[in-house]
DNA sequence: TGTAAGTGTCCACGTATGTCGATGTCTGGT
DNA sequence: ACCAGACATCGACATACGTGGACACTTACA
């Protein structure tokens, strides 16, 4: 993996990277379309609505999550490009074991 | 996926949401064996001997990477175990799409 | 035994990050 | 026009993180 492609990936697993916005976009693909308002999140959690409004930023500023306004709500949104991207990068791109080197660390 | 399932993944990600460890972790997986000594890795970096050794503890720490002595050089090798459950992670587990949801966000 | 090379550890520094309280903005209803 | 509710933004603080320099340690070799 070249440096440049990996400056690609890198803000989507430093998003991913914290416990809070792990499991907001956990909540967010489990819900109806994979889709959930701030008050659908919110309650979840025993942190204050900045902050939960922040992690919903950086998850939306790294392309992970769409926001969209219908009328007083704000929708989030999963982006499936971006989660497609990270499913390929420990499958078949830069992170993923040759099949030559299985045997060497799998009896440990 | 719970908080405690998260806590399991946030230090993995954690650990790979950095350029230099993520290309760190695509050499030793590219090197024979998916295996790679020190003395290889610093080259390909602008970085001092002392941070290369303090990302490759992180990732050691936290599960990516064995170390293994061998004479006066340390090999570092990947845990298949870790790679697949990021690959799991992003696929059957927690933060996939479900399949009714990939048309809404795949038109964009 | 002494010396050189390869690595890890410790300490210090600057920057980034997570969190909250206060405040601002926008929307919908009265 | 006014008010209330849903979110975002701002400012401030404590903590974590990336980085390098100095140093300790281990191994190999003469």
């Amino acid at each position: 993996m070249s440096a440049e492609q990996s400056a690609h990936v890198v803000p989507l697993l430093k998003a991913l990277a914290d416990p809070v916005r792990l499991r907001l976009m956990s909540m967010v693909l489990s819900h109806e379309n994979a889709e959930a308002c701030v008050c659908d999140l919110l309650p979840a959690f025993d942190l204050s609505q900045p902050t939960i409004s922040h992690h919903l930023k950086v998850l939306h500023e790294s392309g992970l999550l769409n926001r969209e306004k219908r009328g007083v709500w704000v929708y989030y949104q999963a982006r499936p490009a971006a989660m497609e991207a990270m499913a390929t990068l420990f499958t078949t791109a830069g992170l993923s074991l040759p099949a030559t080197a299985q045997r060497v660390g799998a009896g440990a």
